[in-house]
DNA sequence: GTCTATAACTCGATAGAC
DNA sequence: GTCTATCGAGTTATAGAC
């Protein structure tokens, strides 16, 4: 058991468990792929064994799939809860925000892949299953902006479009990310900088828009 | 050929050729469920004919694949190349772009999961087939906007930044579709009254921001 | 042009030797 | 635990009658 612990804290291909190399192998295929465009014999590849170990150590193309997605949001969902429960100002809410989310996905920058595309084949489905049964509940902040409008505080703006501005500018890059490469002519490194400056100026740029 | 122009501008099944029924089955399957995900069956049954007339009329998968991604970029992309070369004041360019960027997103609502998708499996060979081997030059923007700040007539911010924070705000929505309608309950109706809406609302969005 | 039947192939899964 | 070999279901693609 100890062996094993100490094999799991190491990043060297050869002193990884073959389960690991597995997982890690068939993470880098489902997101590169997707679950239908993925197969056992990519991943087997990837992981420099066998196909039929995959079946050994997983049962299933379907299990092992559940598994990667489940290790990848099972720290992800929680976050988006909270960042959706807490009581703040709206403009520490908005810096909080788009703070969190910019900082989950630079950890995961491919989940939003991910979830976009599995979402778009079976939204409810889906959907549900990821957070759990129990959806983030965005109505708190829609009043809070509603309430903040009223009493002048910030310009007037549909609650909805703003929840979804913020959405926008802080997954979407994650998404966009070869077509900006691509445009831009930026390599990994530059993009990489590009997200850690968005960090700061993401919520900047949000709430100069919306102040009086 | 009158004939048959006559058929082409009736949307009614009956009346439409075989081949346009396929290609307009071809796209719903694909958008659903992908190239990997669609099935020759599916397709066939949503048009309403036979398997084998699929392969009499486009010869393979990949070819009819191919048939639907030009179709649909061939109108898209000459947009796109027009948005950047404009020659207009910073805001009228926002405007443009943004106003051009979601009308053409909301005619082609598919198309942004379509190239997400693509271009992170091969993001080079795609990109370059898609923009006919001639990229959009962002250069022209970005550097108005540099001299804009220089000028003082807007804040300070990273030109690439703002960029990517317009093209986030322009596509997101049509990626996040299906995660918006399940967190916010809004049904097809309500969902595109908010693209409606965002038309108007996104440049005023990122020119509030910005202006001094 | 359209259909039925079936060949050819891909891929997930399993059996069984080591 | 790991491998080779192979099965069987599901899919793309084609042959051939009408």
């Amino acid at each position: 058991m100890l062996t094993k612990w100490l094999n799991n804290m190491a990043n060297n291909k050869k002193d990884q468990t073959t389960e690991q190399r597995i997982l890690q192998a068939a993470k880098k295929v489902f997101i590169h792929k997707g679950m239908a465009g993925a197969r056992m014999q990519d991943i087997a590849d990837e992981a420099g064994i066998n196909k039929a170990m995959l079946h050994y150590y997983f049962r299933s193309k379907e299990k092992l799939f559940e598994v990667i997605f489940r290790e990848a949001i099972s720290n992800f969902v929680p976050r988006l809860h909270a960042i959706f429960a807490m009581r703040n100002s709206l403009f520490e809410k908005i810096q909080v925000f788009c703070r969190e989310y910019i900082n989950v996905l630079s950890e995961n920058p491919y989940i939003p892949l991910f979830v976009v595309n599995e979402a778009n084949k079976q939204p409810y489905e889906f959907l549900n299953t990821m957070f759990g049964n129990q959806k983030p509940d965005l109505s708190g902040l829609l009043l809070q902006i509603e309430e903040e409008i009223q009493k002048g505080i910030i310009k007037p703006i549909s609650p909805a479009q703003l929840l979804l501005n913020m959405m926008s500018l802080c997954i979407f890059p994650f998404l966009g990310r070869p077509i900006w490469k691509f445009l831009s002519g930026m390599d990994d490194l530059q993009f990489n900088f590009l997200m850690q400056q968005r960090n700061d100026e993401v919520a900047s740029f949000v709430i100069n828009s919306i102040k009086k």
